[in-house]
DNA sequence: TTTGGATACCTAAAATTCTTAGGTATATTT
DNA sequence: AAATATACCTAAGAATTTTAGGTATCCAAA
């Protein structure tokens, strides 16, 4: 589980894109989908997760409802239209950012 | 000139690959290095990276040897042994870490 | 000749993001 | 019964970056 610095300023586009994907998901769900996906290798702390959520969610990215299952509750999160865009966007812009940064660093472009 | 986001925790990986690949470079120098290999998308800023090269020679990756060029002085900086092996590690990092988003993104793996 | 842009270094204050280090509570497995 | 997993959260501090400057030299254009 490594991964410390390369991972700042890639948290929103992390969560943007899952819940493209997913439809819907609950902050929990969410670090365990990413634990699953990276084969163990990448972690979204919930400390760092929680707030970017709130942020996301009084931007206009997200809107969330809470769920009760049992006696516990899940607070569920979808995108807004807004959030659907910007999930576009910042996919775009991260396979962009990639491309010119291998070409910083000197490496091939596949 | 975008990715403002995406560039934040990779500083250190192109301030090391840089000088693992032209051998002694000054910081103004890394700019407009940077400026070119991107085609002009990426920008290193000044504020962001002297400080960046301070700290990575207080804690040993670079030294730095000043130069008098006319009445202007320029700061040279080289890797040290140290710096020589972070550079190849944070180098294999950087594309383990493309690996793993790439994934978890949901994006081909070429 | 003086003005503007490029070269070349730098810092300080503030914003942002993330980690560390918790807290609460329910559910399930050992 | 205790430990682990699920599920939410926050606050203090660290680290990094942006914003917004400052200083000074060199060169080209007006």
């Amino acid at each position: 589980m490594y991964s410390k610095e390369l991972i700042r300023g890639t948290l929103r586009t992390i969560i943007l894109r899952l819940l493209d994907e997913n439809g819907r998901m609950y902050g929990y769900e969410m670090t365990q989908k990413v634990k699953a996906l990276s084969g163990d290798q990448m972690e979204l702390t919930e400390a760092a997760l929680y707030p970017a959520l709130h942020k996301l969610e009084t931007e206009g990215f997200l809107q969330s409802e809470v769920q009760v299952v049992g006696k516990r509750k899940r607070k569920y999160y979808i995108l807004t239209e807004k959030g659907s865009e910007a999930a576009v966007t910042k996919l775009a812009e991260y396979q962009s950012f990639i491309q010119v940064m291998n070409a910083v660093l000197g490496l091939k472009v596949t």
